[in-house]
This record gives C-alpha cells, sequence and structure tokens, in this order.
DNA sequence: TTGCGGCCATTTTTT
DNA sequence: ATGGCCGCAA
C-alpha cells in the first residue's frame, strides 16, 4: 500500500481537534467516565484516516472534515438542556430497545421478533453511538441486504441525527460496501477500479460461452445450473480451489470445479465482478493483505448488520474478519422469519452467534406493537412448531382484536371471488385499500386474483415480480449506454451488437470473437478494425461499420450533454426506439414507456458512469405508490412490511408448505415454510385471513388438494372457522394425521358434508386400493390416512399419496384407466376418458368439457 | 440470417 | 396452459 498523502495527517489533527470539541461539550454525562469518550475518537483519526491505498479523494477527508464543525454543533443541540442523560431519542424505547441500544461495546445479537421495533432499535443506536461521540460517522459499518432498507435506515437516521447521516459512506447493503472497498483495492484482487459489475443475466452468457468452448451438452448441464452452483459455492465462500473434490464433480462428468476456475479468470479478463465476487473477493482481499484488514479494523470502530438471519456463509465471513478489530458487532435479526435458506441465508449464523462471537450479549426483543393478540397467539402456537430456534414468544399489551379467520373455498376462483368480497366489504366500511394485502406463496396465484379485481373494478397493485431494471428493453438500452461508457464492456457489446436486427448474427459475431481473440483486443475494438479491412462480407462490414461509427459519434457527444439526452440520442439512432414502435405486440408500448422512464430517470446523476454504477447495484426503479390499491405480493416480498388486514390464500398442501420444498429439504424445508407461515400471519396488524381452496389447476391440470398441515397448527383459542359464501368448504377427513394432535378441523360438519370431499373420496380409493390395511375414512374424527408412516396409500393403481409427512410425487406407474371408459371426478363430474399418458388423462366430461386431470383424482364408475 | 414450430419446465428473490 | 428457448428450414 503506498504511504498515506501528506494531507491525511493534517486532516487528521484537524479531525481529532474538532472530535475532542465536541466530546468535551459531552463531558457532564455523568455515567460516563471523563477520559473515555475523549480517548477513542481523539486517538482513533489518527490510525484510520491513511486511506484508499490510491490516496483519491475519499469519505473522511472528503465528507467529514467540512462538516467536523457541523457535527459538534449537533452533539451540543443534542446534549442541550432537554437533554436527560442519554438524549431524547431514548425516550421512547422500552426497557430491552434501551438495553440494545445502550449495550454498545462488545458483540450483541438482538433478537428481534416480527413487530418489536427492530430497524428503530439499529437506528437509535447508531445515533446513540453518533451521539455520545463513540466514533464518526464514517467510522460506522452498517450492512443490510437491499437498498430499501439501507434507504430507509438512512432517514431514519436522518429523522434524529440530521445531516450527520450523509458522512456515513458505510451505510449500505453487503454488496454496495463490497464494491466500495473492492474498488479501492481492486489490483490487489487481480482487478482494475473500474471493473465492470456483471448481473445474473450477463454471468449467464458469459458461461454460456463458457460451456460451447468446453463443448458441454447445454441442454444436458444449463448454464443456469452452473451459474446456481458457482453462486452457491460463492455463497459459502469457496473460492475454486477451495471447491471440495467431490462437489466440484457434481457438474458436467466433474468438470465443474474447472468451469468455475475459467469462469474466474474469464471475469478478470474481462475486468468484472459477478455479485458474488463483490463478498468473495472482499474475503480473500481482507485475508490477504493482512495492511488492508488492519487499516478497515481501526477504521470500524462499530458494525451492525440487519437481517442476520439471511446472512450467508461468505457474507458471516466477511463480517467476522472485519469484527476481529473491535468486537463491537451488533447483529439484529428473527431466526423464525429466515426464509431465504434456498438462496444461502445460514440460520445457523444466528442461531450459532454466542460462540462465534465469544462473551456475546443477547438481548430479546419480544414486545410487538403490531398486532393484536389473536394474531400474535395464532403465529406463536404455528411456529412453536419448529424445532430448530433459538425461541421465543412474542406478547402485546393490546387488545386481543378479531380471530384469525379460516375459510374453505371450492376452488382457487371461488376462493379469489370470496377474497374480493371481503376486500368490498371492507372498502366499504372505509377501510383503506393500502392497508389490505394479499400474500401468497407462488406468483401463479396472483393472475386469479387480478382477474377478479379487473372484473370487480378494484385497485390494485403487484409488488415485486420482474425489476424495472431487468427488463429485456431496458438491458439492451443500458447495453448501449455501456458500449459508450466502456469501451471494453463485451458482454453489453454482444447484447446489441444485432439489436435491433441489422444483419449481423451468429457468423458475423463470431468472425469479431475471433478476431478480438486473436489480438487479444476487446470487441468494440475487434469489430472497428474489421469494419475496416475487407475480411467481412460488403453487407456486414457496412453494417458493422455504421455501428462502429456511430458509438465514436455518441462518445464525442458524451461530455457535451447530459446522459438522459445522449440516452435519447442513442436509442433514437441506433433504431431501438423504431423497433418498438414497428413491433406489433401487445406489450410493445409499455417497453417504449419504459424506456421514457429509463431516461427520466437518469437526470439527477452526475454523469453517465455515476448512472451505470448506481443501476448495477441498486436494482430498483421508485414504483408509484401513490393511490389507494390493495397489495398484491409472494410472501417472501411481504417480510418487513404491515398491513392492518392481511389475506392469506392457498393454504394447501403441495402449495404451502410447497411440495419442492419438502422434497428437497424435508424437515428442514418444512421448517423454512412454517417460517413463511409465520412472516404472513405477523404481516397483520388487526386481521389476518387465511383461505384455502379444495381445488386448484397447477400446470393447466386441475388437482383436487388437502388442506395445509399449518391450519391444524394454529391454535382453536385465536382461530375462527368460517365458511365462503356460496362455497362447500371441506370435510374434516384429513386433520389431525400429521401428528400434533386434534384440531378443531378434526370435527366433522363443520364445512357440509364429509362424504362428498375430496379427502373421503380419496380415503374410500385407498380403502378399496390393494394395500388394503389401512382403516377406512369417514370414520371417527377420521377419513385420516392412518396406514403406517412410510408406507404408500396407493390410489387406484397410484397416484399422489401420503407418505409419513409427505406426499410423495406422482409416480410414473401407468394409469389404472383406459380410452373410453367412465370415471366421475371431483369438480367435473362424469365424463369419459379420452386419452390416456402416463398419470395424465384427456377427460371428456359431460357438464365441464374436455379437461386434463391426473388420474388419482378420478373414480370409474 | 431470420422466423417459426416443437419441446420443456414451471417456488420463493437480492445484489 | 403457457412461455421461453433451441433447432431447423427457408
Amino acid at each position: 500500500m503506498p504511504p498515506p498523502s501528506p494531507n491525511d495527517h493534517a486532516d487528521a489533527i484537524l479531525f481529532a481537534s474538532e472530535s475532542a470539541r465536541a466530546c468535551g461539550r459531552d463531558r457532564h454525562i455523568p455515567e460516563r467516565e471523563p477520559s473515555e469518550p475523549l480517548a477513542e475518537p481523539v486517538k482513533q483519526p489518527h490510525s484510520a484516516l491513511p486511506d484508499a491505498p490510491s490516496g483519491v479523494g475519499d469519505d473522511v477527508r472528503a465528507g467529514h472534515v467540512p462538516r467536523a464543525g457541523g457535527i459538534a454543533e449537533r452533539a451540543r443541540a443534542m446534549a442541550g438542556p432537554r437533554r436527560a442523560p442519554g438524549g431524547a431519542y431514548l425516550a421512547g424505547l422500552n426497557p430491552e430497545q434501551r438495553e440494545a441500544v445502550e449495550t454498545v461495546e462488545g458483540p450483541l445479537l438482538v433478537l428481534a421478533g416480527a413487530g418489536t421495533g427492530k430497524t428503530r432499535v439499529l437506528t437509535t443506536r447508531i445515533a446513540h453511538i453518533l451521539h455520545l461521540g463513540l466514533a464518526w460517522p464514517s467510522q460506522i459499518l452498517a450492512v443490510t441486504f437491499t437498498n430499501k432498507a439501507a434507504r430507509e435506515m438512512k432517514e431514519r437516521i436522518a429523522g434524529m441525527v440530521g445531516e450527520e447521516v450523509e458522512g456515513m459512506p458505510w451505510l449500505g447493503t453487503f454488496h454496495s460496501i463490497g464494491v466500495r472497498m473492492l474498488r479501492r483495492h481492486a489490483e490487489l484482487v487481480g482487478l482494475k477500479s473500474g471493473f465492470t459489475i456483471l448481473d445474473t443475466d450477463d454471468q449467464i452468457r458469459l458461461l454460456k460461452q463458457l460451456l460451447q468452448a468446453e463443448q458441454i451438452d447445454e441442454k444436458r448441464w444449463p448454464a443456469r445450473l452452473l451459474a446456481n452452483t458457482i453462486d452457491g459455492w460463492k455463497n459459502r465462500g469457496l473460492a475454486p480451489e477451495a471447491v471440495p473434490a467431490g462437489e466440484g464433480a457434481t457438474f458436467a462428468n466433474g468438470r465443474g470445479k474447472a468451469l468455475y476456475a475459467a469462469y474466474q479468470a474469464r471475469l478478470k479478463a474481462l475486468n468484472a465482478a459477478d455479485f458474488g465476487d463483490l463478498l468473495l473477493e472482499g474475503i480473500r482481499l481482507l485475508r490477504e493483505n493482512p495492511d488492508v484488514l488492519a487499516e478497515y479494523h481501526r477504521r470500524f470502530r462499530y458494525i451492525l448488520v440487519d437481517e442476520y438471519q439471511d446472512t450467508n456463509v461468505a457474507q458471516y465471513l466477511w463480517l467476522r474478519l472485519l469484527a476481529q478489530g473491535s468486537h463491537n458487532v451488533c447483529c439484529v435479526g428473527d431466526d423464525d422469519q429466515s426464509i431465504y435458506g434456498w438462496r444461502g441465508a445460514e440460520v445457523d449464523n444466528i442461531l450459532r452467534f454466542e460462540s462465534d462471537f465469544p462473551g456475546a450479549k443477547v438481548i430479546r426483543l419480544e414486545r410487538n406493537y403490531r398486532s393484536t393478540g389473536h394474531i400474535l397467539g395464532a403465529a406463536g402456537h404455528l411456529i412453536a412448531h419448529n424445532e430448530g430456534r433459538l425461541g421465543k414468544t412474542l406478547f402485546s399489551e393490546g387488545v386481543a382484536g378479531e380471530k384469525v379467520t379460516v375459510t374453505g373455498a371450492w376452488d382457487s376462483q371461488e376462493e379469489a371471488r370470496a377474497i374480493g368480497e371481503e376486500i368490498e366489504q371492507l372498502q366499504h366500511h372505509g377501510h383503506p385499500l393500502n392497508q389490505v394485502a394479499i400474500l401468497m406463496r407462488a406468483s401463479f396465484q396472483m393472475r386469479e386474483f387480478e382477474e377478479r379485481f379487473v372484473t370487480l373494478g378494484l385497485s390494485y397493485r403487484v409488488i415485486g415480480g420482474p425489476r424495472f431494471y431487468e427488463r429485456a428493453e431496458i438491458r439492451d438500452a443500458l447495453a448501449y449506454l455501456r458500449c459508450i461508457s466502456q469501451p471494453a464492456d463485451d458482454l453489453a457489446f454482444e447484447r446489441i451488437v444485432n439489436v435491433p436486427k441489422r444483419g449481423l448474427g451468429d457468423a458475423a459475431l463470431r468472425q469479431i470473437h475471433d478476431h478480438a481473440r486473436a489480438l487479444g483486443l476487446p470487441l468494440q475494438e475487434a469489430a472497428r478494425q474489421l469494419a475496416q479491412g475487407d475480411a467481412l462480407k460488403p453487407k456486414v462490414r457496412l453494417a458493422l461499420r455504421e455501428l462502429v461509427q456511430s458509438f465514436e459519434r455518441w462518445r464525442g457527444q458524451m461530455n457535451g450533454m447530459a446522459q438522459s439526452q445522449l440516452a435519447e440520442i442513442v436509442l433514437d439512432e441506433s433504431g431501438y426506439t423504431e423497433m418498438w414502435q414497428k413491433d406489433r405486440s401487445a406489450d410493445a408500448a409499455g417497453r417504449l414507456d419504459n424506456l421514457k422512464e429509463l431516461v427520466r430517470s437518469m437526470e439527477p446523476f452526475e454523469n453517465l458512469t455515476g448512472f451505470l454504477e448506481h443501476v448495477a447495484l441498486v436494482m430498483d426503479a421508485e414504483g408509484g405508490a401513490g393511490s389507494d390499491a390493495v397489495s398484491l405480493m409472494t410472501l417472501h416480498s411481504a417480510k418487513g412490511l404491515e398491513f392492518d388486514t392481511v389475506f392469506l390464500p392457498g393454504w394447501e398442501e403441495g402449495l404451502f408448505p410447497h411440495q419442492r420444498a419438502l422434497d428437497e429439504q424435508g424437515r428442514a424445508g418444512l421448517e423454512e415454510e412454517r417460517r413463511l407461515a409465520y412472516v404472513g400471519l405477523t404481516r397483520a396488524r388487526f386481521r389476518a385471513k387465511v383461505f384455502f381452496a379444495s381445488n386448484r389447476r397447477i400446470h393447466g391440470m386441475w388437482q383436487s388438494s388437502v388442506p395445509s398441515r399449518f391450519l391444524d397448527e394454529l391454535p382453536d383459542g385465536h382461530v375462527e372457522v368460517t365458511e365462503s359464501r356460496g362455497g362447500q368448504g371441506w370435510g374434516g377427513g384429513q386433520a389431525g394425521r400429521y401428528g400434533y394432535g386434534p384440531s378443531r378441523f378434526d370435527s366433522a360438519g363443520t364445512f357440509g358434508s364429509s362424504y362428498s370431499t375430496p379427502g373421503w373420496q380419496r380415503a374410500q380409493a385407498a380403502r378399496s386400493g390393494s394395500s388394503g390395511g389401512g382403516s377406512p375414512g369417514g370414520s371417527g374424527r377420521g377419513g385420516g390416512f392412518s396406514e403406517p408412516a412410510g408406507r404408500y396409500a396407493p390410489t387406484r393403481g397410484g397416484g399422489p399419496v401420503i407418505e409419513g409427512q409427505l406426499i410423495a410425487k406422482s409416480t410414473g406407474a401407468p394409469s389404472p384407466f383406459r380410452q373410453g371408459e367412465r370415471v366421475f371426478h371431483q369438480k367435473f363430474g362424469y365424463g369419459e376418458v379420452m386419452a390416456v399418458e402416463g398419470n395424465k388423462l384427456t377427460v371428456q366430461f359431460d357438464k365441464a368439457g374436455e379437461k386434463h386431470v391426473l388420474d388419482s383424482f378420478l373414480q370409474a364408475t
């Protein structure tokens, strides 16, 4: 590392003296030793300041010194007359929250249940640290997962300490902080400081090329799978050489590890990093360069982590490295809300906190300020079925409120109709739609609600879904801009070389590639040379020359105008806008709107580079949240939000808990699904309304469904079973079979007749099936499949069956039904089998017409 | 090079 | 049922 620039020292002195003054005014804090707060900030800036190795302007000097007076002023203001020991910001905290805020030294885990004021603790804690003068804003590392969370945190801190928050360059997402570190020390990990950040799309295209070059069959070994595998390794902090040989062999007959290494080499050659690298290379940087690590140790006096239950191994390693300096690491999270295991989050991180950080203190926040007693009671009882948890019981001092309702519907359409009606009722009673959300397990469930709401004229808004910057037209437009800004960005060049179509197809691209590889040039430069020579066919050469010249022209204009203006010119002159204008498909107009929106969103940025950096990391555009509308989203995207009324449709076995989670993750998968249910319930302030449907169309085929086991795990005392209007609901048959004891759903006759339900029908089928043995359905609180666990209870021939706790996947066994046979189906009535394909049948129903159904839902007549 | 037709998979999502 | 992707034919 180069030595610090001379300026650093002078600044440090100024900085130190300011800090001493700031603290000096705080001197009268009764409970502190006089020397203690003084000592650190004075000593700290000296050691922390030697900064970016390059010495180029960075946070501390650039941002803070001029503002130091401001800090002192703030401190004085806060230390003013109204200040109780500690400051006004501590006033509204409950004792646990206050303890979490004031326990500033040493490792601390705050187990913050849903709605217990987690963000408040985090932000107040930062304000507190600043207020006491324990650290400068630039000495606090505060990490979140999403940009949204970072933004919110920043806003709330600003509400408490004012502009000082602007001096917190290390408040951000894991990734943005990772980039920040890497940009300063890029050379140490084999990159140049201006490296490009590749998103998933770029990553997959790169891997595709790699697979092609290696002659690996992409059908058998899709690039997507390799990308996931590599991401998985990166999530676990494994560089190519660290991948265990056995695991490295799982992809493409043992070539996984080598491919990973090749991919990393390719990234370096492109001067690019993918999302995983932003952390993984950060870890490498800190491990291999003790001086850099020491610098950050000196810098970060306090480390705070939000949503700790979502951290993966790489993030944990990264944090641990950094926390070895001050040991002042505070992680806030809730093991019961860990729902991202499937993308590498390790609940273990939070479960093991105390042993990972010796001397750690754990504070539980269990006082809930959000939900009514019944909702908390129901959610708490449900989550208590999980084994792997630290254990918390939320309580509230509020009212019991309305019970959680459980409503059965005949099929998903009726479910949507029932929910639509309830929402209209609420609306008539003056309930704002903004305070209503429908939270579902999978996004395909959304369509039904959208359709229903369109007919009802109910305004709704879909949260989540494809992000603005991930849309094809936006990515295309960005690729043009990247080509201008970074002529060596090969991936961007490839993306738009023939978009719109300009006759530069695979063949032309291959030639450019070959030329580039031969001379070690970026594609764009290779293209420029080829356009001049005569190696290409005239037509191709002309098109290429046109493109290359355009880029040069645009690049020349780059500095003379606002980037948004340049973008307009580029989109126009490249023919890209025209391409969509000519497009007759339904969404073309929307795409043009998106492009306009893109151009508009560029305006506030300093320059094109600044904008592109923003886009790479902050992949969200502010969507209009203005109007009063019902929110539709998945349970995953609901985490962290709250609504007065929450509808939770689709609580059926196979959908929720999702079959795949059960198949692939077993018990762990089930527990994560249960946490998801818990997250859903705890989003509600006053009303949580659970629904399930007895029939649902999945992959275009009607399937009968069994109510979710989670329904049985809701305690009687907090739940009310209602019947959807006009619905036939579902009979009591299946409940209780999961070993959690009897529940109210076991009493027959809650809904209509038990004898018309799919559960009963299936029990009948089981009884007449070849296995015999098991107790017949329909008796006692029965209808349950009480065959010994682990044994199949086939329907006729064997369809979905219950094995232990899981419903097995449909077997590939041949269907027992023949073409021409008369059959009966729960939803569609009588019909005739038209075609048989494995266990999938095409049936011509007398009333309902031709449908595709699984054989296990049919009975012979 | 482009355009169309068949084949396959299809939970959840951030950076 | 439906959309995305690949391969093949014009």
